[in-house]
DNA sequence: ATGAAAGCGCTAACAA
DNA sequence: TTGTTAGCGCTTTCAT
């Protein structure tokens, strides 16, 4: 391994000027020197030791992602597209903001702590982490944190989020504008995203005189095979509802494909939605109706917020609150009345 | 930030003692001294500083997991479940030994290295890296090298790998068995898993005579509109095929929903199967038979594999080619002719 | 225009 | 049983 001071020693001169050279800090040192000793780097490769960088008080140049699963789902939590499709985009954007990227499923919150403190950590982007485990990383952490689709009381951290209300009321009204009444609501969460969208439904129903809405919403299991239970159990009920709004895509995937399990065409007898745009919504048949979200836009979104945290030194003067848009997508899946 | 020193003054003791104490080297420090600082330590909750360890010659207890990928797909090579799977189960085992997961998607080979050197990672983990370009890393990486699904000529790398060939030859089997005879595989690669795959399909066909063995595979394109391109061009030749045979599941997935589309009857007019038995072949319908391995399993094994390189300190002794085996999975797709 | 030296937190060899 | 000390590679302050 190269160092600093061996190419001090090739090119005649002390680790100082060397080191200033690599800082840029060449107002006070020759051309000539400048020249020879970024030549010797080049030639000899020279990569910095992040270690000494690191103790000798400079920043890691690390960033923590952090994504939050149960213990349980951890080893499927990247399957699904969304944190797949984000995870890619926030890579790429640290990389070529020269950042490295240390990834990290958490179940528990000191082990988010521990990475962020003994890494010293620049940064921290949080995926899938409730409200309060974030507001707790960011009181334990001296670095930067920006949270990703968090819905936050009176105290909030930095967060790009997405307007899942308006996802969630326009794509009611648009099915209500098709003639759809008794539309169910179907989720596995009563939180976060999953509430703001339930929101956004009831607003569009309300709007349309619909009553009863409390009966409009169904609860899901999150694991695969109870789910598809409660399907089973509850495929009377689903014939009572003209359309089946599903609170992600790969649900309403599942979902189409149990109803044509069961005989029951999508959207001849019951339309379906869902909620993300991903993958499955455009492989499935009928193709999906669904709200579209752009994941590369509010990845991008989260690592420039970080970068602005970090370099602004401070939360003063940066947007610490993103909501993006989301359009509805228009497919097959939904029949008109 | 508490430091061993800090500890040290607390405990009334100096930080050798301390450090020994961390390090679990108690022969000859005394009882009390032992618990007053594992206190101490618990209730300051010491973190040590990585950077200080790394630069003191300790290992850096990173690992570094390389993802390769075309600079064109970069942002959605983690969508495609089979990498997001591998990495999560990745993840978990690093962190169950107490690893670091630094994670980076490459387009190029300095950045590989650099990330190496720079963090002086203890291991290198690399999946979607060609063969030489893992030759390269490992030539300049002093830690060892795991990669996962390569196929090497002569000079070979640690390497967990499936048992491609037979997965190929078993699933062309199990449609020639099922009085298919034009059988067509399709995949957009003529080297590494794919190759292999094809090999397989090969030799079954021989065994079964099958006559003009070159006419059946097709290459594809890697971008999705391309290949839809494609099919839409090959239909009136899909036609004059039995089954379908596409080298993962998303292909196939997307193939039946373009013959769906086109007004083609899977199974009953044209077979399809796949490979990887993932989310994609359990929602599409018909339900997909396809051949399945376990993703899960081959993250532990290459995780398994660095550690025992690590611990061993080379290769001696220690298991480096892994082939893990497939089993073939039956569905709805393929029809009995 | 360049260099010497101290210090970052930790470890390990050696001393006491 | 415990402590002293040198050193890991880099940055930064202060001299020269």
């Amino acid at each position: 391994m190269i160092r600093i001071k061996d190419i001090a020693q090739r090119a005649g001169v002390s680790a100082t000027t060397v080191s200033n050279v690599i800082h840029g800090n060449t107002r006070k040192v020759s051309q000539a020197t400048i020249d020879k000793i970024n030549r010797i780097i080049e030639e000899t490769n020279y990569v910095p030791s992040m270690g000494a960088r690191l103790l000798a008080g400079n920043g890691s140049r690390i960033i923590g992602v952090i994504v939050g699963t149960e213990e349980r789902f951890r080893e499927e939590k990247l399957q699904d597209p969304f944190t797949g499709s984000i995870l890619g985009k926030i890579e790429t954007e640290l990389s070529r903001r020269g950042y490295y990227m240390m990834f990290h499923m958490s179940s528990g919150m000191e082990e988010n702590c521990q990475l962020a403190s003994a890494w010293n950590v620049e940064g921290l982007l949080t995926i899938g982490i409730s409200a309060e485990d974030n507001l707790e990383i960011r009181r334990l952490s001296r670095a930067p944190v920006v949270s990703i689709d968090v819905y936050y009381g009176k105290r909030a951290i930095p967060n790009v989020g997405l307007d899942d209300f308006s996802g969630g009321y326009e794509m009611a009204k648009y099915l209500l504008k098709k003639g759809h009444r008794r539309i169910l609501f179907l989720t596995p969460w009563d939180v976060g995203v999953d509430k703001a969208r339930w929101e956004g439904v009831q607003k569009a129903l309300r709007e349309y005189g619909v009553e009863r809405i409390e009966e409009c919403r169904q609860l899901m299991p999150c694991a695969h095979e109870e789910r598809m239970e409660l399907h089973r159990r509850n495929l009377e009920k689903y014939r009572r509802y003209t359309a089946l709004f599903f609170s992600s895509d790969y649900y309403a995937a599942e979902g189409i494909q149990f109803l044509h399990d069961e005989g029951i065409r999508v959207p001849e007898e019951l339309s379906v939605v869902g909620f993300d745009n991903n993958s499955y919504a455009t492989l499935i048949r009928p193709a999906l109706t669904t709200v579209a979200q752009d994941v590369r836009e509010k990845g991008w979104q989260a690592v420039d917020m970080l970068m602005k945290l970090i370099e602004n030194g401070g939360e003063e003067g940066v947007k610490t609150q993103t909501k993006l848009p989301i359009r509805i997508v228009e497919r097959e899946s939904v029949r008109q009345l």
